[in-house]
RNA sequence: GGGGUCGUGAGCUAACCUGGUAUGCUGCCAGCUUUGGGAGCUGGUUGUCAGAGUUCAAAUCUCUGCGACCCCA
Protein backbone atom coordinates (compact mmCIF):
# COMPACT_ATOMS: atom_id res chain seq x y z
CA UNK A 1 0.00 0.00 0.00
CA UNK A 2 1.34 3.56 -1.09
CA UNK A 3 -1.16 5.39 1.14
CA UNK A 4 -1.23 5.44 4.78
CA UNK A 5 -4.79 4.98 6.56
CA UNK A 6 -4.59 8.09 8.77
CA UNK A 7 -5.52 9.08 5.41
CA UNK A 8 -8.64 7.39 5.26
CA UNK A 9 -10.23 8.10 2.00
CA UNK A 10 -7.20 7.56 0.03
CA UNK A 11 -7.24 4.27 2.16
CA UNK A 12 -10.53 3.11 1.15
CA UNK A 13 -10.19 3.69 -2.57
CA UNK A 14 -6.39 2.48 -2.51
CA UNK A 15 -6.98 -1.05 -0.89
CA UNK A 16 -10.22 -1.65 -2.94
CA UNK A 17 -8.44 -1.16 -6.18
CA UNK A 18 -5.05 -3.28 -5.17
CA UNK A 19 -6.61 -5.43 -3.00
CA UNK A 20 -9.51 -6.20 -5.98
CA UNK A 21 -12.21 -6.22 -4.02
CA UNK A 22 -14.75 -3.90 -5.83
CA UNK A 23 -14.04 -3.37 -10.30
CA UNK A 24 -15.46 0.08 -10.92
CA UNK A 25 -15.21 0.13 -14.08
CA UNK A 26 -18.57 -1.19 -14.85
CA UNK A 27 -20.52 1.74 -16.64
CA UNK A 28 -23.35 2.11 -14.51
CA UNK A 29 -23.27 4.88 -11.63
CA UNK A 30 -23.30 3.23 -8.31
CA UNK A 31 -23.63 0.05 -9.64
CA UNK A 32 -20.11 -1.82 -8.99
CA UNK A 33 -18.78 -5.58 -9.71
CA UNK A 34 -18.11 -7.08 -6.80
CA UNK A 35 -15.05 -10.30 -7.79
CA UNK A 36 -14.41 -13.11 -5.71
CA UNK A 37 -11.66 -11.39 -2.91
CA UNK A 38 -14.84 -9.53 -1.51
CA UNK A 39 -17.63 -11.80 -2.80
CA UNK A 40 -16.01 -14.72 -0.85
CA UNK A 41 -15.76 -12.74 2.22
CA UNK A 42 -19.37 -11.56 1.83
CA UNK A 43 -20.56 -14.90 1.29
CA UNK A 44 -19.35 -15.99 4.44
CA UNK A 45 -20.97 -13.09 6.25
CA UNK A 46 -24.24 -13.95 4.71
CA UNK A 47 -23.21 -17.74 5.70
CA UNK A 48 -22.35 -16.58 9.39
CA UNK A 49 -25.44 -14.35 9.43
CA UNK A 50 -28.12 -16.80 8.14
CA UNK A 51 -27.43 -19.97 10.39
CA UNK A 52 -27.64 -17.32 13.41
CA UNK A 53 -30.88 -16.32 12.48
CA UNK A 54 -32.30 -19.79 11.46
CA UNK A 55 -31.14 -21.01 15.15
CA UNK A 56 -33.40 -17.85 16.79
CA UNK A 57 -36.54 -19.48 14.70
CA UNK A 58 -36.22 -17.24 11.32
CA UNK A 59 -36.99 -19.40 8.44
CA UNK A 60 -35.28 -18.55 4.86
CA UNK A 61 -37.62 -17.42 2.12
CA UNK A 62 -37.46 -15.80 -1.81
CA UNK A 63 -39.76 -13.00 -2.31
CA UNK A 64 -39.91 -11.29 -5.90
CA UNK A 65 -37.49 -8.28 -6.87
CA UNK A 66 -40.04 -6.66 -9.19
CA UNK A 67 -43.31 -5.07 -6.65
CA UNK A 68 -46.43 -3.69 -8.41
CA UNK A 69 -46.97 0.15 -7.93
CA UNK A 70 -50.31 -0.44 -6.17
CA UNK A 71 -48.33 -2.70 -3.09
CA UNK A 72 -45.64 -0.06 -2.73
CA UNK A 73 -48.13 2.57 -2.13
CA UNK A 74 -50.47 0.46 0.13
CA UNK A 75 -48.96 2.16 3.56
CA UNK A 76 -48.68 5.87 3.22
CA UNK A 77 -45.63 6.24 5.06
CA UNK A 78 -43.82 3.90 3.44
CA UNK A 79 -44.67 5.75 0.17
CA UNK A 80 -43.38 8.94 0.80
CA UNK A 81 -40.30 8.03 2.39
CA UNK A 82 -39.11 5.36 -0.48
CA UNK A 83 -40.98 6.52 -3.79
CA UNK A 84 -38.62 9.15 -4.14
CA UNK A 85 -35.66 6.52 -4.87
CA UNK A 86 -37.88 3.58 -6.22
CA UNK A 87 -36.72 2.56 -9.69
CA UNK A 88 -39.43 1.94 -12.25
CA UNK A 89 -39.75 -1.08 -15.00
CA UNK A 90 -42.21 0.62 -16.99
CA UNK A 91 -41.46 -1.09 -20.74
CA UNK A 92 -41.67 -5.21 -21.20
CA UNK A 93 -40.03 -6.13 -24.51
CA UNK A 94 -42.28 -3.61 -27.29
CA UNK A 95 -44.89 -2.40 -24.56
CA UNK A 96 -45.38 -0.10 -22.09
CA UNK A 97 -46.54 -1.59 -18.86
CA UNK A 98 -49.95 -0.96 -17.73
CA UNK A 99 -48.99 -0.80 -14.17
CA UNK A 100 -45.81 -0.31 -13.54
CA UNK A 101 -43.46 -2.42 -11.23
CA UNK A 102 -41.19 -1.19 -8.59
CA UNK A 103 -37.45 -2.76 -8.53
CA UNK A 104 -37.70 -3.23 -4.41
CA UNK A 105 -36.27 -1.05 -2.48
CA UNK A 106 -37.16 -2.78 0.62
CA UNK A 107 -39.23 -6.02 0.96
CA UNK A 108 -42.14 -4.92 3.36
CA UNK A 109 -44.62 -4.35 0.79
CA UNK A 110 -43.98 -7.44 -1.61
CA UNK A 111 -44.10 -9.90 1.74
CA UNK A 112 -47.09 -8.38 3.88
CA UNK A 113 -49.94 -9.25 0.99
CA UNK A 114 -48.57 -12.82 1.28
CA UNK A 115 -47.96 -12.71 4.75
CA UNK A 116 -51.74 -11.88 5.24
CA UNK A 117 -52.94 -15.15 2.98
CA UNK A 118 -50.09 -17.22 5.11
CA UNK A 119 -51.24 -16.24 8.31
CA UNK A 120 -55.14 -17.59 9.27
CA UNK A 121 -54.89 -18.07 13.73
CA UNK A 122 -52.43 -17.94 16.59
CA UNK A 123 -50.72 -21.11 15.56
CA UNK A 124 -49.35 -19.77 12.38
CA UNK A 125 -48.00 -16.89 14.45
CA UNK A 126 -45.10 -15.58 15.49
CA UNK A 127 -44.33 -15.89 11.55
CA UNK A 128 -40.21 -15.27 11.12
CA UNK A 129 -39.01 -14.91 7.88
CA UNK A 130 -36.11 -13.58 5.94
CA UNK A 131 -34.49 -13.38 2.89
CA UNK A 132 -31.03 -12.47 1.29
CA UNK A 133 -31.09 -10.54 -1.96
CA UNK A 134 -30.13 -7.53 -3.41
CA UNK A 135 -31.91 -4.08 -3.28
CA UNK A 136 -32.22 -1.06 -5.69
CA UNK A 137 -32.73 2.49 -4.29
CA UNK A 138 -31.40 4.94 -6.77
CA UNK A 139 -29.81 6.90 -3.93
CA UNK A 140 -28.99 11.00 -4.74
CA UNK A 141 -25.97 11.38 -2.29
CA UNK A 142 -22.58 10.95 -4.13
CA UNK A 143 -22.51 6.83 -4.13
CA UNK A 144 -19.05 5.21 -2.78
CA UNK A 145 -18.33 1.32 -3.52
CA UNK A 146 -19.73 -0.85 -0.47
CA UNK A 147 -21.21 2.04 1.52
CA UNK A 148 -23.41 3.71 -0.58
CA UNK A 149 -24.73 2.14 -3.66
CA UNK A 150 -27.44 1.68 -5.90
CA UNK A 151 -27.62 -1.92 -5.81
CA UNK A 152 -26.95 -3.36 -2.30
CA UNK A 153 -26.33 -7.03 -0.56
CA UNK A 154 -28.60 -7.61 2.22
CA UNK A 155 -30.76 -9.62 4.40
CA UNK A 156 -34.47 -8.70 5.88
CA UNK A 157 -35.83 -10.47 8.50
CA UNK A 158 -39.34 -9.57 9.17
CA UNK A 159 -41.31 -10.45 11.74
CA UNK A 160 -45.13 -11.10 12.45
CA UNK A 161 -46.43 -11.53 16.49
CA UNK A 162 -49.84 -11.52 18.40
CA UNK A 163 -48.85 -9.11 20.88
CA UNK A 164 -47.02 -6.13 21.05
CA UNK A 165 -44.55 -7.23 23.90
CA UNK A 166 -43.52 -10.11 21.84
CA UNK A 167 -42.51 -7.93 18.69
CA UNK A 168 -40.94 -5.60 21.21
CA UNK A 169 -38.82 -8.69 22.61
CA UNK A 170 -38.35 -9.36 18.81
CA UNK A 171 -36.35 -5.89 18.80
CA UNK A 172 -34.40 -6.84 21.56
CA UNK A 173 -33.86 -10.52 19.82
CA UNK A 174 -31.94 -8.38 16.83
CA UNK A 175 -29.95 -5.89 18.32
CA UNK A 176 -28.86 -9.36 20.66
CA UNK A 177 -28.12 -10.99 17.06
CA UNK A 178 -26.09 -7.88 16.41
CA UNK A 179 -24.11 -7.69 18.91
CA UNK A 180 -23.28 -11.57 18.79
CA UNK A 181 -22.34 -11.24 14.85
CA UNK A 182 -20.78 -7.84 14.50
CA UNK A 183 -19.61 -7.13 17.60
CA UNK A 184 -18.23 -10.78 18.78
CA UNK A 185 -17.69 -12.63 15.47
CA UNK A 186 -16.99 -9.70 12.77
CA UNK A 187 -14.87 -7.45 15.89
CA UNK A 188 -16.94 -4.22 14.60
CA UNK A 189 -17.87 -2.32 17.69
CA UNK A 190 -20.94 -0.24 17.41
CA UNK A 191 -23.80 1.73 19.62
CA UNK A 192 -27.60 0.75 19.15
CA UNK A 193 -29.43 4.46 18.79
CA UNK A 194 -33.06 4.56 19.31
CA UNK A 195 -33.30 6.85 16.28
CA UNK A 196 -35.30 10.50 16.63
CA UNK A 197 -39.03 10.05 15.42
CA UNK A 198 -38.14 12.64 12.77
CA UNK A 199 -35.19 10.04 11.12
CA UNK A 200 -36.88 6.56 12.03
CA UNK A 201 -37.72 3.65 8.78
CA UNK A 202 -40.67 5.15 6.86
CA UNK A 203 -43.66 3.08 8.27
CA UNK A 204 -42.16 2.06 11.60
CA UNK A 205 -43.02 3.51 14.90
CA UNK A 206 -39.65 3.00 15.93
CA UNK A 207 -36.13 2.25 14.31
CA UNK A 208 -32.65 0.92 16.11
CA UNK A 209 -29.59 1.25 14.58
CA UNK A 210 -26.38 -0.09 14.56
CA UNK A 211 -23.98 3.02 14.00
CA UNK A 212 -20.27 2.16 13.95
CA UNK A 213 -17.26 4.69 12.97
CA UNK A 214 -14.71 4.65 10.13
CA UNK A 215 -10.95 5.35 10.90
CA UNK A 216 -12.13 8.93 9.94
CA UNK A 217 -14.10 9.36 12.60
CA UNK A 218 -17.20 9.67 10.71
CA UNK A 219 -19.84 7.59 11.50
CA UNK A 220 -21.72 4.43 9.53
CA UNK A 221 -25.03 2.67 10.03
CA UNK A 222 -25.33 -0.88 9.95
CA UNK A 223 -28.32 -2.84 10.82
CA UNK A 224 -30.99 -1.84 12.15
CA UNK A 225 -34.31 -2.87 13.83
CA UNK A 226 -37.67 -1.82 13.50
CA UNK A 227 -40.73 -1.96 15.26
CA UNK A 228 -43.31 -1.44 12.95
CA UNK A 229 -46.60 -1.61 15.19
CA UNK A 230 -49.64 -2.41 13.04
CA UNK A 231 -49.06 0.37 10.78
CA UNK A 232 -48.30 -2.23 8.22
CA UNK A 233 -50.67 -5.03 9.12
CA UNK A 234 -53.28 -2.84 9.54
CA UNK A 235 -52.36 -1.40 5.53
CA UNK A 236 -52.11 -5.16 4.14
CA UNK A 237 -54.35 -7.01 6.40
CA UNK A 238 -52.53 -9.02 8.32
CA UNK A 239 -54.74 -10.49 10.53
CA UNK A 240 -55.12 -13.39 13.19
CA UNK A 241 -57.97 -14.98 14.68
CA UNK A 242 -57.81 -14.61 18.45
CA UNK A 243 -59.37 -16.92 21.15
CA UNK A 244 -62.46 -14.95 21.18
CA UNK A 245 -62.75 -15.94 17.20
CA UNK A 246 -61.87 -12.08 16.53
CA UNK A 247 -59.60 -10.74 13.90
CA UNK A 248 -56.63 -8.81 15.25
CA UNK A 249 -54.02 -7.17 13.64
CA UNK A 250 -50.46 -8.82 13.83
CA UNK A 251 -47.23 -6.83 15.91
CA UNK A 252 -43.88 -6.50 13.23
CA UNK A 253 -40.90 -6.29 13.49
CA UNK A 254 -38.41 -6.03 10.68
CA UNK A 255 -34.33 -6.27 10.82
CA UNK A 256 -32.04 -5.13 7.74
CA UNK A 257 -28.32 -5.59 7.66
CA UNK A 258 -26.69 -4.97 4.73
CA UNK A 259 -24.00 -7.44 4.01
CA UNK A 260 -22.19 -5.21 1.48
CA UNK A 261 -22.04 -2.51 3.99
CA UNK A 262 -20.68 -4.45 6.72
CA UNK A 263 -18.15 -5.44 4.68
CA UNK A 264 -17.22 -2.40 3.84
CA UNK A 265 -17.06 -1.59 7.84
CA UNK A 266 -15.18 -5.05 8.36
CA UNK A 267 -11.99 -4.35 6.39
CA UNK A 268 -11.98 -0.76 7.27
CA UNK A 269 -11.90 -1.45 10.91
CA UNK A 270 -9.24 -4.02 10.76
CA UNK A 271 -7.18 -2.96 7.69
CA UNK A 272 -3.64 -1.34 8.02
CA UNK A 273 -1.25 -0.11 6.11
CA UNK A 274 0.09 -3.11 4.25
CA UNK A 275 -3.57 -4.00 3.57
CA UNK A 276 -6.56 -6.30 4.48
CA UNK A 277 -7.01 -7.75 8.28
CA UNK A 278 -9.67 -10.32 8.01
CA UNK A 279 -10.65 -12.25 11.33
CA UNK A 280 -9.98 -16.03 10.79
CA UNK A 281 -12.95 -16.86 9.90
CA UNK A 282 -13.76 -14.35 7.39
CA UNK A 283 -10.43 -14.63 5.69
CA UNK A 284 -10.83 -16.36 1.85
CA UNK A 285 -7.72 -17.83 2.23
CA UNK A 286 -6.47 -18.66 6.47
CA UNK A 287 -3.51 -20.00 5.60
CA UNK A 288 -0.60 -19.69 2.76
CA UNK A 289 2.05 -21.59 2.39
CA UNK A 290 4.87 -20.06 1.02
CA UNK A 291 7.98 -22.45 -0.06
CA UNK A 292 11.47 -21.51 -0.05
CA UNK A 293 12.94 -23.16 -2.42
CA UNK A 294 16.65 -23.54 -4.03
CA UNK A 295 17.43 -24.68 -7.51
CA UNK A 296 19.18 -28.09 -6.03
CA UNK A 297 16.17 -28.90 -3.53
CA UNK A 298 13.09 -27.62 -5.17
CA UNK A 299 11.57 -30.87 -5.77
CA UNK A 300 11.70 -31.47 -2.48
CA UNK A 301 10.87 -28.67 -0.92
CA UNK A 302 7.98 -28.52 -3.36
CA UNK A 303 6.44 -31.70 -1.96
CA UNK A 304 6.77 -30.99 1.79
CA UNK A 305 5.10 -28.38 1.26
CA UNK A 306 2.24 -29.78 -1.51
CA UNK A 307 1.72 -32.26 1.93
CA UNK A 308 1.73 -29.64 4.35
CA UNK A 309 -1.27 -27.79 2.44
CA UNK A 310 -2.99 -31.32 1.84
CA UNK A 311 -3.27 -31.90 5.67
CA UNK A 312 -4.08 -28.39 6.33
CA UNK A 313 -6.62 -28.05 3.91
CA UNK A 314 -8.70 -30.56 5.70
CA UNK A 315 -9.37 -27.80 8.54
CA UNK A 316 -8.48 -24.70 6.65
CA UNK A 317 -8.75 -22.96 3.64
CA UNK A 318 -5.46 -23.31 2.27
CA UNK A 319 -3.21 -21.66 -0.58
CA UNK A 320 0.55 -22.38 -1.49
CA UNK A 321 2.43 -20.31 -3.54
CA UNK A 322 4.53 -21.54 -6.14
CA UNK A 323 4.58 -18.55 -8.91
CA UNK A 324 7.59 -17.63 -9.89
CA UNK A 325 8.18 -14.27 -7.56
CA UNK A 326 10.48 -14.02 -4.56
CA UNK A 327 9.45 -14.71 -1.17
CA UNK A 328 9.57 -11.21 -0.22
CA UNK A 329 7.03 -10.17 -2.89
CA UNK A 330 4.78 -13.10 -2.04
CA UNK A 331 4.74 -11.91 1.70
CA UNK A 332 3.51 -8.48 0.88
CA UNK A 333 0.72 -9.63 -1.56
CA UNK A 334 -0.53 -12.12 0.91
CA UNK A 335 -0.30 -9.76 3.66
CA UNK A 336 -2.38 -6.92 1.40
CA UNK A 337 -4.62 -10.17 0.80
CA UNK A 338 -5.68 -10.22 4.48
CA UNK A 339 -4.46 -14.18 4.88
CA UNK A 340 -3.98 -14.18 8.82
CA UNK A 341 -1.27 -16.94 9.24
CA UNK A 342 1.31 -17.34 6.99
CA UNK A 343 3.83 -20.18 6.76
CA UNK A 344 7.13 -20.08 5.71
CA UNK A 345 8.73 -23.54 4.67
CA UNK A 346 12.24 -24.15 2.98
CA UNK A 347 15.25 -26.62 3.81
CA UNK A 348 16.17 -25.06 6.77
CA UNK A 349 12.91 -25.87 8.47
CA UNK A 350 12.37 -28.99 6.87
CA UNK A 351 15.73 -30.57 8.16
CA UNK A 352 14.32 -29.30 11.52
CA UNK A 353 10.67 -30.91 10.83
CA UNK A 354 9.47 -27.39 11.46
CA UNK A 355 8.15 -23.97 9.77
CA UNK A 356 8.02 -20.61 10.16
CA UNK A 357 4.74 -19.07 11.31
CA UNK A 358 3.89 -15.42 10.82
CA UNK A 359 0.80 -13.68 12.01
CA UNK A 360 -0.79 -11.46 9.79
CA UNK A 361 -1.79 -8.52 13.22
CA UNK A 362 1.18 -8.25 14.65
CA UNK A 363 3.93 -9.67 11.84
CA UNK A 364 5.34 -11.90 14.26
CA UNK A 365 7.29 -15.01 13.29
CA UNK A 366 8.31 -17.89 15.12
CA UNK A 367 9.15 -21.33 14.45
CA UNK A 368 6.78 -24.40 15.57
CA UNK A 369 6.89 -27.44 15.17
CA UNK A 370 5.03 -29.61 11.67
CA UNK A 371 3.92 -31.75 14.78
CA UNK A 372 0.74 -29.96 15.79
CA UNK A 373 1.04 -27.21 13.64
CA UNK A 374 -2.80 -27.84 13.17
CA UNK A 375 -3.50 -26.61 16.79
CA UNK A 376 -0.71 -24.22 16.41
CA UNK A 377 -2.88 -22.82 13.72
CA UNK A 378 -6.37 -22.33 15.04
CA UNK A 379 -4.95 -21.13 18.30
CA UNK A 380 -3.16 -18.23 16.53
CA UNK A 381 -6.14 -17.60 14.43
CA UNK A 382 -8.35 -17.27 17.31
CA UNK A 383 -5.51 -15.28 19.18
CA UNK A 384 -5.59 -13.02 15.70
CA UNK A 385 -9.54 -12.63 16.09
CA UNK A 386 -9.26 -11.49 19.95
CA UNK A 387 -6.72 -9.39 19.08
CA UNK A 388 -8.20 -7.35 16.42
CA UNK A 389 -11.93 -7.37 17.88
CA UNK A 390 -9.94 -5.73 21.13
CA UNK A 391 -7.95 -3.37 19.19
CA UNK A 392 -11.08 -2.17 17.38
CA UNK A 393 -13.03 -1.37 20.50
CA UNK A 394 -10.68 0.18 22.15
CA UNK A 395 -10.17 2.88 19.50
CA UNK A 396 -14.31 3.13 19.37
CA UNK A 397 -14.47 3.41 22.84
CA UNK A 398 -11.86 6.58 22.98
CA UNK A 399 -14.58 8.13 20.32
CA UNK A 400 -17.73 8.37 22.78
CA UNK A 401 -17.58 11.92 23.97
CA UNK A 402 -19.98 13.97 25.31
CA UNK A 403 -20.29 18.19 25.68
CA UNK A 404 -22.85 20.30 27.34
CA UNK A 405 -22.77 23.29 25.49
CA UNK A 406 -22.23 25.02 21.41
CA UNK A 407 -18.27 25.07 21.95
CA UNK A 408 -17.94 21.99 23.70
CA UNK A 409 -19.98 20.03 21.00
CA UNK A 410 -17.90 21.96 18.51
CA UNK A 411 -15.13 20.69 19.73
CA UNK A 412 -15.61 17.20 20.47
CA UNK A 413 -16.57 16.90 16.89
CA UNK A 414 -13.31 18.06 15.84
CA UNK A 415 -11.96 14.90 17.60
CA UNK A 416 -14.38 12.50 15.65
CA UNK A 417 -17.03 10.17 17.13
CA UNK A 418 -20.46 10.26 18.92
CA UNK A 419 -21.01 13.17 21.01
CA UNK A 420 -23.58 12.68 23.77
CA UNK A 421 -25.63 16.60 23.85
CA UNK A 422 -28.71 17.38 26.33
CA UNK A 423 -31.29 17.74 23.84
CA UNK A 424 -34.92 18.95 24.27
CA UNK A 425 -36.80 16.09 22.81
CA UNK A 426 -36.16 13.40 19.99
CA UNK A 427 -40.05 13.71 19.26
CA UNK A 428 -41.03 15.93 15.78
CA UNK A 429 -40.60 18.79 18.03
CA UNK A 430 -36.95 18.41 18.10
CA UNK A 431 -36.21 17.89 14.46
CA UNK A 432 -35.51 21.99 14.11
CA UNK A 433 -32.77 21.80 17.13
CA UNK A 434 -31.21 18.65 14.76
CA UNK A 435 -31.16 21.09 11.67
CA UNK A 436 -29.79 23.54 13.39
CA UNK A 437 -26.62 21.58 14.36
CA UNK A 438 -26.66 19.81 11.42
CA UNK A 439 -26.26 23.25 9.24
CA UNK A 440 -23.83 24.58 11.68
CA UNK A 441 -21.52 21.91 12.33
CA UNK A 442 -22.76 19.57 9.97
CA UNK A 443 -23.33 16.74 12.39
CA UNK A 444 -26.51 14.51 12.39
CA UNK A 445 -28.57 13.46 15.66
CA UNK A 446 -28.41 9.66 15.78
CA UNK A 447 -30.54 9.26 18.90
CA UNK A 448 -30.77 8.27 22.35
CA UNK A 449 -28.14 5.48 23.14
CA UNK A 450 -30.08 2.04 23.50
CA UNK A 451 -30.21 1.04 27.60
CA UNK A 452 -28.57 4.72 28.62
CA UNK A 453 -30.14 5.50 32.35
CA UNK A 454 -28.63 8.28 33.04
CA UNK A 455 -31.28 11.77 33.35
CA UNK A 456 -29.85 14.76 31.01
CA UNK A 457 -29.09 17.83 33.44
CA UNK A 458 -28.64 21.75 31.90
CA UNK A 459 -29.61 22.93 28.52
CA UNK A 460 -30.74 21.54 24.89
CA UNK A 461 -27.68 22.46 23.02
CA UNK A 462 -30.12 23.22 20.09
CA UNK A 463 -32.26 25.51 21.19
CA UNK A 464 -31.42 26.19 25.22
CA UNK A 465 -34.83 24.98 26.47
CA UNK A 466 -34.69 22.52 29.79
CA UNK A 467 -33.04 18.94 27.85
CA UNK A 468 -35.37 15.77 28.53
CA UNK A 469 -32.84 13.28 26.93
CA UNK A 470 -29.53 12.73 25.73
CA UNK A 471 -28.96 12.69 22.09
CA UNK A 472 -25.66 11.91 20.24
CA UNK A 473 -24.53 13.40 17.52
CA UNK A 474 -21.63 12.61 14.72
CA UNK A 475 -21.03 13.19 11.25
CA UNK A 476 -22.14 10.42 8.90
CA UNK A 477 -21.57 8.85 6.06
C1' G B 1 -28.81 18.82 -4.53
C1' G B 2 -24.31 22.73 -4.75
C1' G B 3 -19.02 23.46 -5.88
C1' G B 4 -14.36 21.60 -7.68
C1' U B 5 -10.93 18.09 -10.25
C1' C B 6 -10.76 14.65 -14.05
C1' G B 7 -11.39 10.61 -18.22
C1' U B 8 -5.13 8.16 -23.15
C1' G B 9 -3.69 -0.20 -23.78
C1' A B 10 -5.68 -4.28 -17.97
C1' G B 11 -3.46 -0.34 -14.07
C1' C B 12 -0.57 4.34 -13.56
C1' U B 13 1.19 7.97 -16.92
C1' A B 14 3.68 11.56 -21.17
C1' A B 15 2.02 14.32 -25.31
C1' C B 16 -3.17 18.62 -24.66
C1' C B 17 -1.87 25.15 -23.28
C1' U B 18 0.52 26.20 -29.02
C1' G B 19 -4.09 20.59 -33.70
C1' G B 20 0.02 16.84 -37.65
C1' U B 21 3.99 9.55 -36.42
C1' A B 22 0.76 8.46 -28.92
C1' U B 23 5.76 8.15 -24.38
C1' G B 24 7.42 5.50 -20.27
C1' C B 25 6.57 2.29 -16.09
C1' U B 26 3.63 -1.75 -14.11
C1' G B 27 0.79 -5.94 -15.52
C1' C B 28 -0.03 -10.04 -18.79
C1' C B 29 2.19 -14.18 -22.30
C1' A B 30 6.78 -17.10 -23.83
C1' G B 31 11.80 -18.40 -22.75
C1' C B 32 16.08 -18.07 -19.65
C1' U B 33 17.37 -17.11 -14.73
C1' U B 34 16.43 -16.33 -9.51
C1' U B 35 14.09 -17.26 -4.43
C1' G B 36 14.44 -16.57 4.12
C1' G B 37 10.93 -9.17 3.11
C1' G B 38 8.54 -6.15 -3.26
C1' A B 39 15.24 -9.85 -8.23
C1' G B 40 17.15 -9.69 -13.44
C1' C B 41 17.58 -10.42 -18.99
C1' U B 42 15.30 -11.17 -24.05
C1' G B 43 11.06 -11.19 -27.03
C1' G B 44 5.73 -10.49 -27.41
C1' U B 45 0.82 -8.09 -26.00
C1' U B 46 -3.52 -4.38 -26.07
C1' G B 47 -5.07 2.38 -26.21
C1' U B 48 -6.93 8.31 -26.99
C1' C B 49 -14.82 7.26 -22.74
C1' A B 50 -19.23 7.96 -26.42
C1' G B 51 -21.67 11.18 -29.92
C1' A B 52 -21.86 15.69 -32.66
C1' G B 53 -19.26 20.11 -34.39
C1' U B 54 -14.85 23.18 -36.20
C1' U B 55 -10.60 21.75 -39.53
C1' C B 56 -6.97 19.50 -45.11
C1' A B 57 -6.00 17.15 -40.30
C1' A B 58 -8.64 16.27 -33.41
C1' A B 59 -5.96 12.67 -27.70
C1' U B 60 -5.37 18.08 -28.26
C1' C B 61 -10.33 23.19 -29.72
C1' U B 62 -16.20 23.62 -28.91
C1' C B 63 -20.90 21.39 -27.35
C1' U B 64 -23.76 17.27 -25.39
C1' G B 65 -23.93 12.65 -22.98
C1' C B 66 -21.87 8.80 -19.78
C1' G B 67 -18.57 7.78 -15.84
C1' A B 68 -14.95 8.56 -11.67
C1' C B 69 -12.79 11.19 -7.46
C1' C B 70 -12.73 15.23 -3.66
C1' C B 71 -15.25 19.02 -0.67
C1' C B 72 -19.97 20.81 1.00
C1' A B 73 -25.31 19.87 1.97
Amino acid sequence: MDVQKENFSEWYNEIIKEAHLCDLRYNLKGFVVIPPNAAQVMKLMYRIYEEALERKGHRPAYFPSLIPERNLKAESEHVEGFVPEVFWVTRAGANELEEAMAMRPTSETAMYPMFALWINGKSDLPLKIYQSCQVWRHETKATKPFIRTREFYWIEAHDVFATEEEALMQVREDMETTDEILGGRFGIPFIFFKRPQWDKFAGAVDTYAADTLMPDGKTLQLPSTHMLGQNFSKAFDVKYMDEDGMHQFGWQTCYGPAISRIYAALFSMHGDNRGLVYPFELAPVQVVIIPIVKKDTEAEVRKKVEGLKEALSAHFRVEADFSNNTPGFKYNKWELLGVPIRIEMGMRDIRKGACVLARRDTGEKREVKLEGLENEVRKEGASLTSNIREKAFSWFSGLVHSADSDSGLAKAVEKGGFVRIPFCSDRMEGEPCAERLKEKYSVNIRGSRYGEKERPSGKCVGCGKPATIYLYAARQY
